[in-house]
DNA sequence: TATGAATGAGTCTTCATTCAT
DNA sequence: GATGAATGAAGACTCATTCAT
């Protein structure tokens, strides 16, 4: 699962070999991702990108009015694929616990799978700039990727019982422990790990029943 | 709790009113590190460290070789610190999950407390370079700090029962929750987080109570 | 006779007022080759030379890739000058030692009336880099350059008699006579040298008749 | 044959180990010879020479006013080495042109068996400083080495024969001759040089008999 | 005699961006 | 759409030198 995105939605008409509009678009996104996957977000430069893409440094700007905005464009995008990736997801029948682990294992596999998405996602140390908040955070991608989760608890509750601790919290603490996990595996490659099935499933099962039994911890 | 260190202390002669040897170096890792706070391990240049500290831009390579090892140092140090933190910590009486949290505790206040500090030791989004493993990795402050963790974990099955779980992924488990808390409520202060308290409360005893019953969770 | 090259009377499109296309390129290499000839090849900075070619000092990289790639172009150009003059000369009827002073004059009017050219050329203390030698040496201008003085020492012996020294050594033996006459008039101008022409006739005589009449030297 | 000099001449007491004045000036020398060898005389630092020689940056200022008096004193100091080797020569008994070819040898020896020196003697592209012209120019190193080469003219003749071209004129010649093979020899070692003794020989030979028989040459 | 501290000027090079074409 | 040319600002780093101690 590659970070490319529908492309099918902008053009058909093969008119002109290159560039048509989106497609170089597309195509600039794609190797700026993978730049940044390479040498991270401070590491690519606009020289770079236009170089991979096969165009002029200035000819980026014909697609995006800045560096930046190409790093936020991936950064949305991300989010939407992580949505994405979860919506598709499809529970097999089972105990509700073993559904909360497939399901928080689709956030993990789309991390793995896309590490570079998920950098630009969840890992770019910015410049914290304190961006004025959104006016509706909820449109924000990165909102409805964090509902998914919220859900996710809600869901787990309704089948599984009535919990103590506050639900957002809770959400809150599956996605820490997700990003933990995740955001290591990613940025420190040469720890010596675990077995990584077992271990990504050990921590699967212990956020889940954590989430699912909390009535307990708050006890 | 500042990332100074006890070799401050030490010096004793006032002979020079300005730099005194160590003094300035600590000085310039000081404003080194909040800068990597504010703009990020890649946003600080040479320049602005001398700036931030006062001296010109050549001064800093009297006390250190290349701008690379002031960071490098203070990723060290934040390990030191984060151990020095873990070993303080006496365990008031009470049942092991409640002794582990507080000891988990120990762990989120150092990131939250020392948030720059803690960037630097987990959070910089390096060039991912394949430095040469080093010889004795356990050696590294780095791993120093995982082996509270693991050490934890043991305690913890010590005094609450047998455990099926690899103990070694069950500790991965450990810091990756811890992880993904302090480093996601460092990095976007601007999610609408629930009651701070509460959170890391409920986060801590999911996650200790993971570790504690992971026989079930095996189940 | 300055170093340019017929590549700029190839441009003919008079679009741009400045810069178009390899003019400045060769603008650049001009000033540069002044500037060393005044400073040293080690006391040229690309500033300077931007300066003088009133740019700015990023604009050289793009055309050419570093500082030293406009030294090398510059060191490869002078020996293509210096082959192209040796290789127009058309002796004047007359005996072989007239013709071959004739010839030898070449090289030395060369680099008197270079001296830019020639200091670059062959004046150069670099760093002795010990570059990996080049796969077909020959190829390389200088070696080039060389097999003229080559050709003239077997040009000499055909028309003047055999020889018992090794012709390879008096081709060396005759560059070096050259290289050292033409290296000592341009490094000290202020040295008392005797009258130029006499001089310079005096030497080339010498040295020639010296290759013509190796026979009695070896004797 | 290394370019120590007579630090015998200064003081005797061994009262410091270290330092004793002139013994730190020569090692400074020493090392900045050495260096100078290695990177080129442009490429060697105040900081290169004081690490090498085990003090601190600004002690070399306690020795020599600045740097460019390091090199200078080196330069000078070269010259009379050269003299030294020059004046040192014993001919032994033959023919006039075999003892010439002994004597010029002893340059060529000289600048081969001390390439550092040499290469500051005679081929350092400086600046070309237009220095005020000394006032008694005999009295610089540089002319007497100079004057060696004028008698040795001279003396050919005296045995030889009378000559009909300038001996100014000539000595010039025998110099740029020979400094043209030595500077050669040293500056491209990776040149595929003829074998070296049988090199030296022809091209000595040739310069002798050059000045021997320049009657013929002015005919 | 020696030096630790410091620095202004300078090194080469890369950056994101603009503008006329 | 696209680009060649250009640049101000900044990057890390080295230089020879000074000065108080």
């Amino acid at each position: 699962m590659s970070i490319e995105f529908s492309r099918t939605s902008v053009s058909r008409s093969p008119r002109k070999r290159k560039g048509q509009g989106g497609e170089r678009r597309e195509e600039i996104l794609a190797e700026a991702l993978r730049l940044i996957g390479e040498r991270g977000v401070q590491g690519v430069s606009t020289r770079q990108i236009a170089e991979a893409v096969g165009i002029s440094q200035p000819s980026l700007y014909a697609y995006f009015p800045s560096r930046d905005a190409i790093v936020e464009e991936l950064h949305d995008r991300a989010f939407v694929l992580l949505v994405q990736a979860l919506d598709q997801f499809r529970p097999t029948p089972g105990k509700p616990l073993e559904q909360a682990v497939e399901y928080l294992r689709v956030y993990v596999d789309f991390g793995l799978q896309n590490p570079d998405a998920y950098r630009v996602a969840f890992m770019i140390e910015g410049a914290a700039k304190p961006k004025p908040p959104v006016a509706d955070p909820s449109a924000k991608p990165a909102m409805q990727a964090f509902d998914r989760l919220r859900e996710a608890v809600r869901t787990l509750h309704l089948n599984g019982g009535a919990y103590k601790a506050d639900p957002e919290a809770l959400a809150q603490c599956l996605w820490a422990g997700l990003h933990g996990l995740v955001s290591l595996l990613i940025a420190r490659p040469n720890f010596p790990w675990a077995e990584r099935e077992a271990l990504i499933r050990t921590h699967l099962i212990l956020l889940a029943r954590g989430v699912l039994n909390d009535d307990q911890a708050a006890a």
